[in-house]
DNA sequence: CCACTTGCTGACCGTGGAGTCATCAATTAT
DNA sequence: ATAATTGATGACTCCACGGTCAGCAAGTGG
């Protein structure tokens, strides 16, 4: 019988792998709903660890949220910023594809954590502001203006709410997260908001 | 030194008072941190009598979502049938002003309550969808039927998802429920997509 | 005025979960 | 080898909160 060892000292990786399990355990049943030895659980490790790497639940899950943010913006963003093609070619390929990816994508999860703990975090939304919507919207500002130096856009696209573009991806999350099971062509949905921008502003 | 009573009996009252109390709570704080005590310190009840009339912390949470729902419904819907303005007046008078009243109204509170706790109560979840929104989204539908019968609108508006009209709407809920304070023109917001909408579907 | 009903109170109970810490054992240093 | 270091464990504490219930007093009927 080979001497195995009662578990392995891991310093480095416990950290992301206890986040990794908070996520999922928190995606779940909600921040409030979730225990913490579940988290340790999942994360096949004891509770006391997990209070190791972070000193209360509510390190956890600030943690947790800066994780996923920071994993998924910066591609995101850097996408926009380097395409070649055409304005109108970019909004209905990459660009839809995108939107048409987020409800499903661990930003929804994120989404539905924010508004229902988000009064009891401030601090935590003012992250995710900044980093997540500010930046977000922003990019949508520069594409367009970039539209209007190129001409492919009239110049009072200059005047549109980006806000307009993220309605529909933001209806879907929702839509999603509640009623799972009725059915709404969120493609669809996000396509035809498209097409009605892009009659708008094209030149 | 006049006799006051400790307390009045208002059994025909006490359940209103109590949900009341409830739905202030749970928007302030939501529903796993809020507390029964201070529900009923809101109400100026004891914690016990919560229970005569409420059997348990989730009984209370449901009576406060059905009372929000049903005393804002009825009244709305009945307006859309009974207009005798024409589609577009309609749309961008009672239409537009009901949609800009609704993220400071006690339905952003309770959508904000479903996405947080939705996921564990299931059948509270379908209530609002059958008195809300499936309601809501079908005389969205009739309305425009309606206007392509008149020849208001082009007979393709049969095509339109409904949910392109909720969509800023949601998105204002959310945007107010989580920054406040960062301001966006969310009647600007609606106004839009209704020029946009209205745009398409004109005959 | 008294007897009776019942709306209402608040002290109490049990549970479960956040956070602690004495101790163990894997790893590193000597 | 052996000692020192520290990652990791899990039994334990503490207490907050949902839910109970024996008793109290406001209202009611005779």
């Amino acid at each position: 019988m080979p001497d195995q060892p009662k578990y392995q000292r891991r310093k480095e990786d416990r950290p992301r792998e206890i986040a990794d399990a908070a996520f999922e355990a928190f995606a779940e049943k909600g921040y409030a709903a979730t225990r913490i030895d579940d988290v340790a659980k999942r994360a096949g490790v004891s509770k006391g660890l997990t209070y190791l790497y972070y000193k209360t639940k509510e390190d956890l899950f600030k943690a947790v949220v800066r994780n996923v943010v920071v994993r998924r913006i910066d591609s995101l963003i850097g996408d926009v910023e380097s395409t070649e093609l055409s304005s109108e070619e970019f909004i209905r390929g990459p660009l839809l594809g995108f939107m048409q990816r987020m409800p499903g994508s661990p930003i929804a999860i994120v989404v539905r954590l924010l508004i229902a703990e988000g009064r009891r975090h401030p601090d935590l939304v003012d992250y995710y502001y900044d980093n997540v919507v500010a930046r977000g919207l922003a990019a949508i500002r520069d594409f367009i203006e970039r539209g209007v130096e190129r001409g492919e856009f009239r110049p009072a696209a200059r005047e549109l709410q980006p806000q307009l573009l993220v309605a529909p991806v933001m209806l879907s999350m929702i839509w999603r997260l509640l009623f799972a099971d009725k059915s709404l062509d969120t493609d669809r949905l996000m396509e035809s908001q498209i097409d009605m921008l892009l009659a708008q502003i094209k030149a």
